[in-house]
This record gives C-alpha cells, structure tokens and sequence, in this order.
DNA sequence: TTGTTTATTCTTTTT
DNA sequence: GAATAAACAA
C-alpha cells in the first residue's frame, strides 16, 4: 500500500522533519504520535489525510477523522484539498459529537429513534432533569440538579446504560441518581431527544447491538485518525476501537501534557496506554517546536516538568535570542487589566497587531473587568465564549420554535414557547395539559396543536387557541416549503414577539431585536448556502458549534478567552492573568493530587500559545462574587526558578489587609459588601484619561520642599487633579498635582 | 396570572 | 455584580 518512490515526491513538495514524515509515510499498522505544543501536529495529521487520499488509494469518504472543533475540522479540509487538489466533501471530518450524529441520523429507527430527533444542549438537559426530579420527589435542597446531570453524564461517558447498573448494596443518594437516571433517559427516548453524551454513548450502543450496522462502518471507513487524543473518554475510546479493531488502520495525536478536559470525562489513560490497547503500536515524538521563542518554552518546560504523571519529553528550539517572559505582581484586578490594557496600546502601536495579542484567563467571569478597560481605552476586542449567541434568551425561544416544527414531542422546547410571549398560560393551566397529554398518550403540543383542551378555564382557552392556530399556520407554511426564514418571520410577527421587544424600547430590547435580526440573517445565508439540507440540519449546526468555531483571527481586535478556549491556538503576544491560588489552581481542584496536576498543566497550555512575549500577572485582591477578595500567587509560579522570568511588582504600597467577608451575612450582605468597597479605595479609576495614571492612593511621594508623604486621596483628573498628602512631619497638604512636581518613591 | 421587588446562589473549565 | 429563584402585590 505504501509505494514510497510514489509518495515521496508529494512528501518532499511539503516541509516536514524527519519524525513528522515517517509518521506520515508508515501505513502498516496502528501509530500513536506525541506532539508537543507547537509541534507541528496539524500539519502531520493533513499531509497524512493528502496522503492517504493520494498516495493510498483511497476515497476522502472512508477516512474518518476526529477533531476537536468543528473550526479545526473545516481548516484541515481546507488544508487536505489544497495538498490533493481533490474536492474532499465527502471526507468525514468533525467532532465526534457531529460525526456521532451524523450516523445516528441515518441509523436513528434502530435505536428506536426517528431521524428527526432533536438534541439537547446543557440548558436543555437541566430543565428535563429538574423535571423528572420532581416527578420523582427527589427535593432540589437533598440533591442539587447539576449534581445530577453530572452524576448522569458520569455514567454516560462510561457507556453504562441505567439498566447495567444495580442499585443493590448502595447508598440511598447513589440508588436516587440510578433511579433519575433511567428515569430520564426515558423521558429522553419519549421526548425524542438527545443530549450531548447520547450523541456518542447511542453510537456505541447502535455498534454493539448491531454487529452488521458496525461491521458496514468498519468496512466504509477505511481509515481512523483522531486529534487531541488525550482529551478523549471512555466512549470516545470505545468508539474508535469499535471502528479500527479489525483493520487497526489508526493514527492518533496528542499530548499529555496538555490533557485539560478530565472533568469532562476525558480520560488521559486513553493516550498512556493506546499502545497496550493496539499492539505493535509504532509511537512518535515529535519535540521540535516551531511556535515559541527559547525563553518561553525553558519557562513552560520548567512548569510541566513538576508533574509526575507524564510521558517525558522536552520541547526545543533552534531559535536562540528573545524577550524575557515576565511576571507582574498588581494590587488589584482594576490595575491588572488597566495596565494589559496599556501595554497592549503600546505594543499595537508598534509592530503587533491587536489580532495577534490575547488575554488568557480562567474563568469567564474575569473578562468582565478586561471588556469595561479595554472599551474605555477604545481598543478593539473580541470576547471568545462566555455566553454564547445561541444561548441567549431570545434567540432560544425563537429556536425552540422551529423545533416543535421538527419534533413536537419536544417537551422542553414546549414549556419554553408555550406561554412567550405571555398568552395567559401559567402553572396550572400547564399542569392540566400534562394530565390531558397523559391520558391520551400524547404531547401537550399535539394537545396544544388539536385544540383538544376538555377541561380548561376560558382565559386560558383564547391564549391556548391563539398559539394554536399560529403553529398550525407555520406547519402549513414548512409543508409548502417555504423558506426558513420566512417561517420565522411569521413567528415573530403572529405571535407578537417583535412588537412586545419594540413596545419596550429599552437598551435591552433594542439589542435582543437586534439578535433576532442577526438570527434571522444567519438563517437566510445558511438557506442559500446549503439549499438541500434541512431545518433539522440547521438546528443540529448551530447546537454542535463552539465558541471557537465562528472566529477567526482578524488584525484588529485582541482576542479574550479562557485557557481551555486557547487550546490549539497560538498569538505573537500572550498575557496570562489572573495567576492566583484559587484561580490558577482552582480551589476547587486543592485537595486533588490528580486534578491539580490538571490545572499545572493548564498554565502550560497557556504559556505555550505564545510565540514571541509572554506576560503572566497576578493580584493581591480580585473582586469576586462582588466583593473583594485577598489573593496569593499560584503555587505553580513558586516552582519556576526566578532565572527563568523577569519580576515585576506594581502593587505600591497600598497594602491595608482586607478580611474576607464570606457566607453568613444574610441580611447585612449588601451594606457589607458596600463597605468592603469603600473600604477599598474610591473609584478614581474611573476617570482615568490616558495618560494621568501616575499617582496612586497610599502611594509614598517627595515633595522637594515639605519631604515625604502619602497620598491620602485623590479628586479631579487630568490637568485639575488634587492630591491630599500626608507628610511625616503630621502636616496635610492638598495640591495639584501638575504644580506638584513629586517624585515617586 | 402577571410583573415587580427581594433573596439567594454563583464561578471553574465546554462538545 | 449578575443571574436566577422565591415572594409578593395588583
């Protein structure tokens, strides 16, 4: 199969080294390729595919390849047609989730599912699991829903269908979730739906029932390849070696030590032990790294090295000189990103582009401060994440429309519409419905659709009429194929949805119209684009993409992500904030050997996306769930020897100890909370112009006639700016600061 | 039944 | 400080 002379013509048309190009050429079996960050991956795993597909003789249809974006696929097909120069359509690249649903489309009735169904997202899942807990009477106070989900999910990455699992012997929280368990994934199965774990956990469970569906699949795909295989589960696992046991014609990427999706089930044993699974694994390393500077990898090398648990290797470089990595102490999360914000004024003003710099932090709560500095300072900036476009109020209501189009045994999809806008509908009026459906066997949907209410009050009736003649309209409207945007703009008009946001005329309504606009038009394109696909289609689309997928990198915009949206990314310019104990590791994560060793390795991740300067910084006091908080510096940053970074503190002198103000306050919370605040400092920040930030309160100054002093406080900015200082010799002295002539001390 | 105010929780990270 | 749940008035 591998006719080298062949082959080595296209190979050498493309730069590789030696390890990356013998990974690609060898074809005799299973190959497990270690790639350290910035190593070269992605352009390994597209010359293999090209490769395959031109040198291997196969189609682009049998090569089934795993990514861990949908944005990474779409490049690397990209990437494969322009190598082959063949159109590669047909190639089954994507998440597992979207390849997962694919098949699960065209083989849905043998799991006893329509290809029609609908899946549910995280939200989508909560709201059903609250509902079965209280049709089971498992009290939200005893077990917290998100608990559950989590519990469910745990057994779901497993492959473990609810009726595998024995109660017997357990504790009674333990036979509680067994029990939800099934309970809802039965609702699931009524409802037709399916959550983001039954997209993969259904596969698996389609292959083992039906050893011919499986064995048809293993002969179509003809190929295996999976990226970031480290961040892959248990059946993730079982899925590709339900695919690749009887040609073991497999090829996997990862590295371990960037292993950061455990939570989420990922299971870092995937990767360790791929070659004790597949035997005669050929294993490759790939340790030249073509991304970051000498300084920046001695720094993350040095971080990475403290774990335990990892394959050894060592990333290196040709490169020789380059900027030092630095670490700033600031006072507060206020000066953190006032001063990123400064520095990525200066370095845009120079060579770097903002679209080459980005803000890394932990969690998403944390780029609230960034976006507020970085609007008053007018630069450009792109928030990755967060609150997605598809998660937001409006937009859901409007999608959960089109989906009782699709599914009207959606419930959830129902209870979200069926009283939005406000028709009279409320609890009770729900509750009797769901009695009828039961009775008649059907949804309240089908209920709601055949105007067979029986025994509802006469409020209710009219509003239950009223939505019911709209969804027969758009019924009508989808049988006679009218365009999807059409549909929805019938929605919009007849159910009054636009006119209650216009009758508003809030901020906030304003910028919802303006959601459904930008809905509206992404629907209209996406219509055109893909003129044979349908409804169902777009709404699997938009539930499978990530955060990450609709960006692209532009010139003029700094990017702001959490370290687990960096993954896979790299940036001129990196500032990694927010470098504490409790954020960086999370405290959550303490008293885990394991999970901590995760949360290392997330800094490593960051730290790695960086080519040419890498500034991480860290606070003593952050703001958090509104108040403010004392902080340490991560642990992680103590383990790095000094050599390998330059020091930097900017936390002056304002050094008053601040308590932590926690839990029991109840009533008193909001005075509290205010005190802590003015306690802190008055917010002087926010007048800042440009360039008048040089004093700061508490800071010690010089006066060349009254000595040294403190600065007491602060009033007026720019040109008017009073400062109050306390000089050593007990005098109080208010002056401005132009005239003031101080040093800084 | 609806819209308003008040209390409470929430922060990891996401397909 | 924001989002959500609960409590309350109209």
């Amino acid at each position: 199969m591998s006719d080298i002379t062949a082959s080595s013509s296209f190979i050498d048309s493309i730069i590789l080294n030696q390890v990356q190009k013998e990974a690609v050429l060898y074809n005799e079996g299973p190959q497990l390729v270690f790639a350290g960050a910035g190593t070269g991956k992605t352009r390994v795993l597209t010359t293999k595919i090209a490769y395959l597909i031109k040198h291997a003789g196969m189609f682009p249809n049998n090569i089934f390849a795993a990514t861990f974006t949908n944005k990474a696929a779409a490049e690397m097909r990209n990437r494969v047609e322009e190598l082959t120069n063949i159109p590669c359509t047909g190639l089954w690249i994507g998440t597992f989730h979207s390849l997962c649903a694919r098949i699960l489309r065209r083989e849905a009735f043998k799991i006893g599912y329509e290809s029609t169904f609908t899946i549910y997202d995280a939200t989508d899942q909560l709201s059903l699991i609250k509902k079965v807990m209280k049709e089971l009477q498992i009290d939200e106070r005893t077990m917290q829903p998100r608990l559950l989900r989590r519990m469910i999910s745990k057994y779901k990455n497993a492959c473990i269908p609810p009726g595998e699992l024995d109660g017997a012997g357990k504790s009674f929280f333990e036979r509680e979730v067994i029990n939800a368990y099934a309970r809802y994934q039965r609702e699931l199965k009524r409802v037709m739906a399916m959550d983001f774990d039954d997209l993969l956990t259904n596969t698996v469970f389609l292959f083992r029932k039906n050893p011919d569906v499986l064995e048809t699949y293993q002969n179509h795909f003809r190929y295996v390849l999976v990226d970031e295989y480290q961040d892959t589960n248990l059946s993730q696992f079982y899925l590709v070696k339900l695919l690749a046991r009887e040609h073991r014609r497999i090829f996997v990427v990862g590295d371990d030590d960037q292993s950061i999706y455990s939570w989420r089930g990922a299971k870092i044993e995937n990767i360790l032990s791929f070659d004790k699974v597949f035997s005669n694994t050929k294993v490759y390393k790939l340790e030249q790294n073509y991304r970051s500077s000498q300084a920046i990898l001695d720094f993350a090398n040095s971080i990475i090295s403290s774990n335990k648990n990892r394959v050894e290797k060592k990333l290196w470089t040709p490169l020789k000189s380059s900027m030092d990595v630095v670490v700033t102490r600031y006072r507060d999360d206020r000066q953190e990103a006032d001063a990123v914000a400064e520095k990525i004024g200066d370095l845009s003003s120079g060579k770097i582009e903002l679209g080459d710099i980005a803000i890394l932090f932990r969690t998403n709560a944390q780029s609230r401060i960034f976006e507020e500095i970085l609007r008053k300072r007018n630069i450009n900036y792109v928030l990755i994440g967060g609150t997605s476009f598809y998660e937001r109020k409006e937009v859901k209501d409007c999608l959960a429309y089109l989906r009782l189009l699709v599914n009207p045994l959606d419930s959830i999809g129902c209870e979200r519409i069926i009283n939005v806008p406000p028709r009279g509908i409320g609890a009770k009026t729900q509750e009797r419905l769901a009695k009828v459906a039961r009775n008649k066997e059907k949804s309240v949907f089908e209920i709601v659709l055949s105007k067979d209410f029986e025994v509802i009050s006469g409020r209710a009736v009219k509003g239950l009429e009223e939505l019911s003649d709209i969804f027969n309209h758009l019924i009508q409207l989808k049988e006679n194929s009218a365009p999807l945007q059409d549909i929805l703009t019938q929605m919009l008009t007849e159910t009054g949805y636009v006119e209650l946001l216009e009758n508003e005329d809030t901020e906030e309504s304003r910028m919802r119209l303006e959601n459904i606009n930008e809905l509206l038009n992404a629907l209209t394109i996406w219509n055109e684009e893909n003129p044979q696909k349908t409804l169902t289609d777009f709404l699997e689309e938009i539930s499978l993409v990530s955060d990450i997928d609709g960006w692209k990198q532009s010139g003029n915009a700094v990017n702001l992500m959490t370290l687990h949206c960096a993954k896979g990314l790299e940036f001129k310019a990196i500032f990694l904030v927010g470098l504490e104990d409790g954020l960086i590791p999370s405290r959550q994560n303490f008293n885990d050997e394991l999970k901590l060793e995760e949360e290392c390795r997330l800094f490593y991740v960051g730290s790695t996306r960086a080519q040419e300067m890498l500034e991480c910084s860290y606070v003593d006091n952050r703001m958090r769930f509104g108040m403010y908080m004392p902080m340490a510096p991560s642990r992680f940053i103590d383990s790095v020897p000094p050599a390998l970074y330059r020091f930097v503190d900017q936390s002056m002198l304002f050094t008053k100890p601040v308590k932590p103000i926690r839990a029991p306050l109840r009533k008193k919370q909001h005075a509290e909370k205010r005190k802590n605040r003015e306690f802190f400092y008055q917010p002087f920040y926010d007048d800042f112009s440009q360039e008048t930030i040089q004093y700061r309160m508490g800071q010690m100054v010089a006066h060349n006639k009254y000595g040294q002093g403190k600065i007491l406080s602060i009033s007026g900015f720019g040109v008017d700016m009073r400062l109050t200082i306390l000089f050593h010799d007990g005098s109080r002295k208010q002056m401005m600061a132009k005239f003031a002539n101080l040093q800084a001390l």
